[in-house]
RNA sequence: GGUCCCAUCGUCCAGCGGUCUAGGACACCGCCCUUUCAAGGCGGCGACACGAGUUCGAACCUCGUUGGGACCGCCA
């Protein structure tokens, strides 16, 4: 704890791409702890390898933890007391704290690096708030291919801190006492605290979480399909779900709850409780989660979340108004289980067109053509334009003409949707109104 | 190869020595509802990796085996 005693972590991820789901996972949990404990979150951009970080990504990075809903207290953007955050303009603090360890005679340059030299006969204890007691000996820290123990490098040639000794210089620097990272990060974890030691500083808490596996169980990357969470929201996904799915990777509020909210999450949340088990990401879970929060969103919400959807199948929202959109989605219930699908599914309500390039009515032939007309003449006449009375009316004249229900259900539901599968029926008709109902129904020759 | 970590249904989580013939959720399969599909309701399938201990008693503790993962860059 610093002097405040309250806690202080940080998400540091590196500017080489856009914020993946590994990455999301981390920063959750981090910003869920900060949270939790009414401490703060930092953002800090590890960008000392010029030649991989780009500042686009790092405007990337932010916009992704924005989209998710995880907003910090200090970093690059917004500053805060522990100013710059961006390692790259951080090289002064690391040269002068890599000369104390030159003077101190722990390190030694070689080649135009600053090397450290690794102690031998030091225990390590690790005390992780996740994965328990770690112990090491200091020689293992750090070890070559051929199992030799090997020197860290903390200033590389071309004067760039690397990756063991920036975090640990920047964590100290700005007080950072939560280290909560990957676990692929375990490992590196004694030759920072061997850092810690040589300076004589205290060491943060750790707390590595569980990895992110693909179906095949191996670390997510690429090759498992999307990675950045924007190409999850171009998918469907909205940032709750996200959100609410990533915190179920390894963690759960108890009492069986599934589907919560950031401020659920956020009064709950216990890094104790955070499974070891790497977890599989299963797109599943996700679409169930998803259509879960689909459910529970207000109309409104969710329209504006959908019309740009519709827009990119090529259909027009805009020509109608709020309210029938609104009506629409109302109708389309729990339909779709990504925003994507439910824009597709609900094409029909923004446009004829595509109802038109999926059904031609060909299969509908002269005998069963004409038993149409006569009915659709009929419902046409209907006094009120209500969905309840549609289908008494459709209930009465199947039952007076020994017809099923479906041999006019089905045929509507063609016409009105070119789909073969649409919320009721006659619920869509009122919707749709009886001048598009009359324009479908004419077109496929279902009205005269 | 070396070091470290992990191990409950296919998947995600509960379980933290007795209430476990192991619970929930997703997925899957039935049935109901129904003009269709979702949703909803009901039911089914399905796991403590294995072997030794410790203990009156072990999914929970210890050790070993097996399996899986991560890391071993002057990348982060």
């Amino acid at each position: 704890m610093d002097k405040d005693g309250k806690v202080r972590a940080r998400f540091a991820p590196s500017p080489t791409g856009a914020l993946h789901i590994g990455g999301a996972h981390t920063a959750l949990f981090n910003w869920l702890w900060a949270r939790r404990t009414g401490g703060t979150f930092i953002l800090r951009i590890e960008d000392s390898d010029a030649e991989r970080s780009t500042a686009g990504y790092e405007d990337t990075i932010m916009d992704g933890l924005r989209w998710l809903g995880l907003d910090w207290d200090e970093g690059p953007d917004k500053g805060g007391g522990y100013a710059p955050y961006r390692q790259s303009e951080r090289m002064s603090v690391y040269r002068k704290y890599a000369d104390e360890l030159l003077e101190k005679g722990l390190a030694y340059r070689d080649d135009g690096a600053v090397i450290f030299k690794v102690p031998s006969g030091v225990s390590l204890l690790m005390r992780d708030a996740i994965y328990g007691d770690i112990k090491i000996q200091s020689e293992k820290a750090s070890v070559s291919q051929d199992g030799s123990v090997k020197d860290i490098v903390i200033i590389k040639r071309d004067g760039m801190p690397t990756y063991n000794y920036a975090v640990v210089v920047d964590d100290h620097e700005m007080d950072i006492n939560w280290v909560i990272r990957g676990e692929d990060h375990i490992s590196n974890t004694p030759k920072q605290m061997l850092l810690y030691r040589a300076f004589g500083w205290d060491m943060p808490n750790f707390a590595h979480l569980p990895m992110i596996l693909g179906k095949d169980k191996k670390k997510l990357s690429k090759r498992h399909g999307a990675t950045s969470v924007f190409e999850y929201g171009d998918l469907g996904y909205l940032p709750d779900s996200i959100f609410n799915f990533l915190a179920l990777l390894g963690w759960s509020p108890g009492g069986g709850a599934e589907i919560f909210d950031r401020n659920v999450a956020s009064e709950s949340f216990e890094l104790s409780k955070v499974t070891k088990k790497p977890a599989v990401f299963d797109i599943d879970k996700l679409n169930f989660v998803n259509q879960e929060h689909l459910k529970i969103m207000d109309p409104a919400v969710k329209k504006k979340i959908i019309e740009p959807f519709w827009v990119k199948l090529g259909l027009s929202p805009e020509k109608h108004s709020d309210q029938y959109l609104m009506d629409a989605l109302v109708l389309m219930g729990a339909r779709g289980r990504t925003t994507r699908e439910l824009a597709e599914f609900s094409d029909y309500f923004v446009s004829f067109a595509p109802v038109k390039a999926r059904y031609d009515a060909s299969e509908v032939g002269f005998e069963q053509r004409e038993p149409l007309k006569k009915f659709f003449a009929a419902f046409m006449g209907i006094p009120n334009w209500d969905a309840e009375e549609m289908e008494a009316f459709a209930r009465n004249w199947c039952r007076a003409n020994g017809t099923p229900l479906k041999e006019i259900a089905l045929p509507l539901r063609w016409a009105m949707t070119g789909r073969k599968v649409s919320p009721g029926i006659f619920e869509v008709v009122q919707l749709l109104g009886p001048d598009e109902c009359q324009t479908r129904l004419k077109y496929y020759g279902f009205l005269e």
